[in-house]
RNA sequence: GAAUUGUUAGCUCAGUUGGUUCAGAGCGCUGCCUUGACAGGGCAGAGGUCGCCGGUUCGAGCCCGGCACAGUUCACCA
């Protein structure tokens, strides 16, 4: 049987990947057995897959072919988002470019252009997750706004409108004047941004016309809308201010001096101009003080008719002319440099603009406690858990969420406005209608009296259902799939999304179905490039998941993502090196069973004494391992569980089992060696498959011949046994024993099959004795005196390698070696020797610690008469 | 400004209830090796006062206090 020495990953992932389809293996149905589910974050419709997707994905997929493999019915919805404010801006601006700019499309236009958009880049980032080897269910897929979900989202929110907790208002809102909507505080990004303080002089109004008042502005270009100006009623710095009015600069508008506690008097000059429509604290102020409220900016961010001769101006050159203007006037006292915090856009990257304006609200203080309780109590558990701390921060200081986006693509809001004020809300126009008429006791209203709302709901406020919605759990609450799926086992996502949809999920799952909605929450760590910094298309140093896959494999790139992600923990991808690895391991793999295949066997031959010790200690060590997978991914510690069955496969498995049993060049194997060591690779086979699936599938169906439709990913996983202990301290004193030979050798440049002895002291009852000559090419034998050139002790025996009597010249390196051990254990046994003449120590510490000392101590003093004998006997050669 | 997490080998990280035989792993690095599964490999090595200062203790990488630096989240100081 010829098998390349190379793995080729790519034709055996299509070709594996294409037989799980065939056989629908990620297919889930509600039966007897337990449920194991995990929904999608789902990606942006249009969106390409990146570094953050292939982590993300990858250890979805890990956990749900594990837990397939554990007897589970496993279960992983796929699905895309309509993401409304970052669709509907790609889609603008490809209109835009067509010479068809939105304001001059009709709604319904509007999106007839939008879903041809969704429809022509809509799907592509799940195929490209089939590459990656995603066992997701995929006649499951769902999309935010398909019909069952978008119906859920409409059922929501007219049920939490009756329930009182949505509301609408007038509130100063987060503006985006680059997406001409509102968007919610967590859309916000905070940025330090280096500008100016401004100094203005706001004249009193009155006979002396020399007087003024300085006031600290970061945005004179605000001045438009300002309607007073404050101070602390207890500064004596402004008492004399106390009453006056003064005149705007520039607006020319007289506006009074009023007093509040809010002023800082140690800020600026204890003077604050207030602007209630453009600023959160100032609108405050104007409540509580009856002020006028002036927007001066259209929703484009430019200046609207109250900017006087600005009007039509943006908002940041209107700043840098009207400084030019004020210091002309005389009127700009001083501009400081000013170190401030500027609200960005997160979707759109352009300064925010508080804006007082009317939206729809969602209550959240309420609806937040069961959620926030579920976290703090571990009935949903973080992984890592130190996200518990923002969690609850965020959810004790909940504000009521701005649900309404002034965009069209995405859910319409349920309301309808009735022709004499006032408006209903109904899951659709008919049923609206019906409502209406009730309401106002006019039977003849028709249709076309009815207005509905303009706008569309937050993104978030669909995705905030998604573990409900993709069972449809929604509209038929008692469904045989929600019941079963139910709540969901896992979810996997970044933390930079724990507010905007962890959280709300959370929130809406004890809402609708007084459950928590997740068992699990597993944040992985952000994909950064090797130097540390966010991978972005700016800096174009995000490399191309699909290209990563062809050149290393699915697996090794599945791998080298997985190997060093601890979750949490941000992931310094240097893709040459980490992919590397993970594809040298599939090559490692691959190379072990080409060997181990390429044996031709003899029922003929007895088990060598080598291999049986070989196969029991491995029997041992597997199940012991197989113990410690099984407990780190309880852990969600992942990994650690790959590097531990990635040592498991390349040491013990491939450097020290397989060398044990490997029959000599040319020579068959005994039938029962080949049986246990192909049980041994299906068994580790096993154990890798969540984390490299196609590599284990390709080799696991060439051990043997399997039916179609048989797996690996559905084979069992193995569940560990018996761990002799004995055996594994007797093995690990036996490769020290070998390491010892080698290193004999390597010292004297004499190769394993030059035929030596080790000597060992006669009453030695050597554990292992087959093994150690299998693999050193030594014969062992008993001896009175050692060669105390190549003597070296293990656990307090003497060993020494007999070279033949031309080689006991003197050695060096030996005697350095032997005296640096010596130095070591004598530090050594001071050390302990100390702690033992403490007596405070003795009388303190537990009797085991104490007893173990005893024991260290005669172990060093063992070891160091045998070192000293050595040396001296070393010297005297 | 507040909260929170971290600082252990060149890099990325483990280190559970304090016990020195716990200072570890992978990668990288150094040396040697063309004997046949694999040079995308084998074998053997070198590398760290566990951020700094103090304290508790018979004993501290681990507990306490302070400092330094880094990260994250939150926050209305114009």
């Amino acid at each position: 049987m010829e098998i390349n020495s190379k793995y080729n990953p790519e034709a055996v992932e299509c070709k594996w990947y294409a037989y799980w389809l065939k056989h629908e293996l990620f297919k889930s149905v509600p039966d007897e057995r337990k449920p194991f589910t995990i929904v999608i974050p789902p990606p942006n419709v249009t969106g390409v897959l990146h570094m953050g997707h292939m982590l993300n994905n990858t250890i979805q997929d890990i956990l749900v072919r594990r837990a397939r493999m554990m007897g589970f019915n496993a279960c992983w919805v796929p699905g895309t988002d309509h993401a409304s404010i970052a669709t509907e801006a790609k889609v603008v601006a490809k209109l835009e470019s067509e010479g068809l700019p939105k304001k001059n499309l009709t709604r319904e236009k509007f999106l007839v252009h939008a879903w041809e958009w969704t429809h022509k880049h809509g799907g592509i980032i799940l195929e490209q997750l089939k590459k990656l080897g995603a066992s997701c269910d995929w006649s499951r897929t769902c999309f935010t706004m398909d019909g069952p979900r978008s119906e859920s989202v409409i059922r929501v929110f007219v049920d939490l409108y009756n329930k009182g907790l949505i509301y609408r208002g007038v509130r100063m809102i987060n503006w985006d004047p680059a997406a001409q909507t509102a968007i919610s505080d967590e859309e916000v990004i905070h940025r330090e941004e280096h500008g100016k303080l401004y100094y203005l002089r706001y004249m009193i109004a009155g006979d002396n016309e020399n007087e003024y008042c300085t006031v600290a502005t970061t945005r004179p270009e605000t001045i438009f809308g300002d309607v007073a100006v404050c101070i602390h009623p207890d500064d004596p710095k402004t008492e004399h201010l106390k009453g006056k009015l003064v005149t705007v600069p520039i607006a020319g508008r007289i506006v009074p001096i009023i007093e509040d506690e809010y002023v800082d008097r140690e800020f600026g000059t204890g003077c604050l101009k207030v602007t209630p429509a453009h600023d959160v604290n100032d609108y405050m102020l104007g409540q509580k003080y009856g002020l006028e409220t002036i927007d001066i900016f259209n929703d484009d961010g430019t200046l609207n008719a109250h900017g006087m001769m600005y009007a039509g101006m943006d908002r940041f050159d209107v700043r840098k002319q009207i400084v030019e203007d004020l210091k002309a006037a005389g009127l700009m006292e001083k501009e400081e440099d000013y170190t401030n915090k500027v609200g960005y856009s997160e979707r759109r990257h352009v300064p925010i603009e508080p804006k007082l304006s009317m939206q729809w609200f969602l209550k959240m203080e309420e609806l937040a406690k069961p959620a926030l309780e579920a976290v703090e109590n571990d009935v949903i558990r973080f992984h890592p858990a130190k996200f518990k701390h923002i969690y609850r921060h965020w959810m004790v200081n909940i504000h009521d969420w701005n649900i309404s986006r002034q965009l069209w693509w995405g859910h319409r809001i349920p309301a309808w406005y009735l022709p004499d004020g006032g408006l209903v809300v109904a899951e659709n126009d008919s049923q609206a209608l019906q409502i209406a008429r009730e309401k106002t006791g006019n039977p003849s209203l028709s249709l076309s009296d009815l207005r509905q709302d303009e706008d569309c709901l937050d993104t978030w406020f669909s995705s905030w259902l998604w573990p409900i919605s993709v069972f449809d759990g929604i509209n038929k609450p008692d469904n045989d799939d929600i019941s079963y799926y139910y709540p969901t086992s896992d979810l996997v996502t970044g933390p930079d999304i724990i507010f905007f949809w962890v959280a709300r999920m959370i929130i809406s799952g004890y809402e609708y179905r007084k459950e928590p909605c997740f068992g699990n929450v597993y944040f992985t760590g952000l994909v950064r490039d090797k130097q540390g910094r966010k991978m972005s298309k700016s800096l174009g140093n995000s490399p191309d998941p699909v290209e990563l896959m062809n050149e290393y494999g699915a697996d090794g790139v599945r791998m080298g993502m997985l190997l060093t992600a601890p979750a949490g923990n941000d992931l310094p991808f240097d893709d040459k090196v980490l992919c590397t690895q993970g594809r040298n391991f599939s090559n490692k793999i691959w190379n072990a069973f080409r060997l181990v295949k390429g044996w031709t066997v003899s029922d003929a031959i007895r088990q060598p004494e080598a291999s049986a010790i070989a196969a029991e200690w491995f029997t041992s060590f597997l199940n012991r391992t197989i113990a410690e997978i099984d407990d780190l991914c309880a852990k969600y510690r992942l990994s650690e569980s790959l590097m531990l069955v990635y040592k498991l496969f390349w040491d013990e498995f491939s450097s020290w089992y397989l060398e044990i049993v490997k029959p000599a060049y040319g020579q068959p194997v005994d039938g029962t060696t080949l049986r246990t060591t192909l049980g041994f690779f299906d068994a580790l086979l096993r154990l890798l498959h969540p984390f490299m699936p196609f590599i284990t599938e390709e080799l696991w169906q060439a051990i043997e011949l399997r039916k179609d439709g048989e797996s690996i990913m559905i084979a069992p996983m193995p569940s560990g046994g018996d761990v002799d202990y004995n055996i594994l301290t007797n093995f690990e004193m036996t490769k020290e024993i070998i390491v010892n030979i080698r290193e004999v050798y390597h010292r004297y440049g004499v190769k394993k099959y030059e035929a030596n002895a080790l000597c060992i002291d006669a009453d030695n009852d050597l554990w292992g004795k087959a093994v150690i000559e299998k693999l050193s090419g030594v014969y062992i034998r008993s001896v009175e005196e050692h060669s105390p050139a190549r003597l070296f002790l293990v656990q307090g025996r003497k060993y020494s390698v007999d070279l033949g009597e031309s080689r006991t010249d003197l050695d060096s390196e030996k005697l350095a070696r032997l005296e640096k051990d010596l130095a070591y254990q004598q530090g050594f046994l001071q050390s302990v020797m100390k702690k033992l003449s403490n007596e405070r120590f003795v009388a303190n510490a537990h009797p085991d610690v104490v007893a173990n000392e005893r024991k260290k101590q005669a172990d060093a003093e063992n070891n160091i008469k045998n070192l000293e004998v050595s040396i001296a006997a070393l010297k005297n050669i």
